[in-house]
DNA sequence: TGTTGCTCAATTGTATACAAGATGCTAGTA
DNA sequence: TACTAGCATCTTGTATACAATTGAGCAACA
């Protein structure tokens, strides 16, 4: 059950079902969940150690905020955590996957002219999921996630409604990041990705808006 | 309670009182520290979500392993973010911190003739906690922070017993970080802290010693 | 002897009860 | 009107009880 529960709450919050700064209290979840406090505490605790929810002073619980600070501080490492996955998967990636990767720029490419942009977002998410996972690190893969996880619902917002002028450049860098890896140069897989990563988060970054205490607005408020 | 708790726990854990691989009872902890279980499953969440403590199919809790795949893994990741902190820290590390970085490192080369070995990993920690501090970003400093504690003891211990030899050149290239920030080159202080710590842990990789499970074998156990 | 099945103890999961602390509302007072 | 004291309510923390599952030991049987 506590497994059943962080699965869903946890994925609650990544999809932006529950937004951030939104308070969560326990006999809440017990109605939502129809089970009793104790499994749902324990499923807090866990996405506390995971960094999903965050308690404040008073013990009162809320889903992880994203504030400028938080993003770029976040951006960064993720860049160079990124990085240091091609790096490690530039030796050890097989023909299936470069072509996967090769598929998934394609179909962004054409997603690009023809589709929407959450297909975009989505194919581009694939995209850097295939060069992780062909690192044999659970670890990093864990790393990875985690902090992606607190932004992944800005990743899929944000990058559909803002301008777009970024997707056709993320495509050309991919292409960059293809190459590395059929060169099976480690090196230039990491700077290539680092790169790109970097450029997409300022560029994010600048798109994006907050409020006077530092707090991402939300594309859905701005709609409002 | 729980806050207590979880740094009591983590505390022993890091420090190596409570070994890796050790199973943990509710009871057991209920005994140990006086209060009932509920808070205790609480902690023992909050580690889990912390990595610290490992589950297994039937939800029997035990202290997170240390395998030679899990260093081999974990090593890489923790010199890229410590790399990425350094490039950060360059351009606002100020002056007492660049002499603190200094003293420090006399102080080992100091220990490293006159006192003992703990006395030099210890000044060691210290010296990287410097430039990953100087960085105001909470979630590096956390992320690096949770790599790290799953083997600090390690470092505490192993490096005090094994070979030596590798101590001297860690002061020479602790010298090239310095330098580094000094002239507040933010490249050069990220390439150097990198290459410094792949280098040590190639080395501690290659010095330590595994069953064939692949488990980290405690030196405090070859001595038994 | 080896194996099967049973029972009991130990461990973990969940529900509930009560305690402690925080919040908010109301009424009374200056 | 503004402010404060006090009470009611809501939320969280801890303890305890019971259920479910696992593991070990033992006995019966082929």
């Amino acid at each position: 059950m506590v497994g059943q529960l962080t699965h869903d709450l946890s994925e609650a919050i990544v999809k932006g079902t529950l937004s951030p700064g939104r308070r969560i209290t326990e006999s809440e979840l017990e109605n939502w969940f129809g089970v009793s406090r104790a499994p749902i505490r324990e499923a807090l605790r866990l996405l506390q150690g995971d960094g999903l929810i965050e308690v404040d002073d008073y013990k009162r619980k809320y889903v992880r905020r994203i504030t400028k600070k938080n993003l770029a501080e976040v951006f960064p490492i993720i860049a160079c955590l990124e990085g240091l996955a091609a790096r490690l998967a530039a030796p050890v990636i097989n023909g299936d996957q470069i072509r996967t990767l090769i598929d998934l720029n394609e179909r962004m490419r054409h997603a690009y002219f023809e589709a929407g942009y959450e297909q975009c977002s989505h194919l581009n998410h694939e995209f850097h999921r295939v060069y992780i996972k062909a690192v044999d690190s659970e670890i990093l893969n864990r790393t990875i996630k985690s902090l992606t996880n607190g932004i992944s619902w800005l990743l899929l917002t944000n990058i559909c409604y803002a301008d777009s002028e970024t997707i056709p450049v993320s495509i050309e860098e991919h292409e960059g990041i293809i190459e590395a890896f059929e060169a099976k140069d480690a090196e230039r897989a990491e700077q290539t990705v680092r790169a790109h990563l970097t450029r997409v988060y300022q560029w994010l970054l600048r798109y994006s808006t907050f409020d006077a205490k530092g707090d991402y607005i939300m594309d859905q408020q701005l709609a409002e």
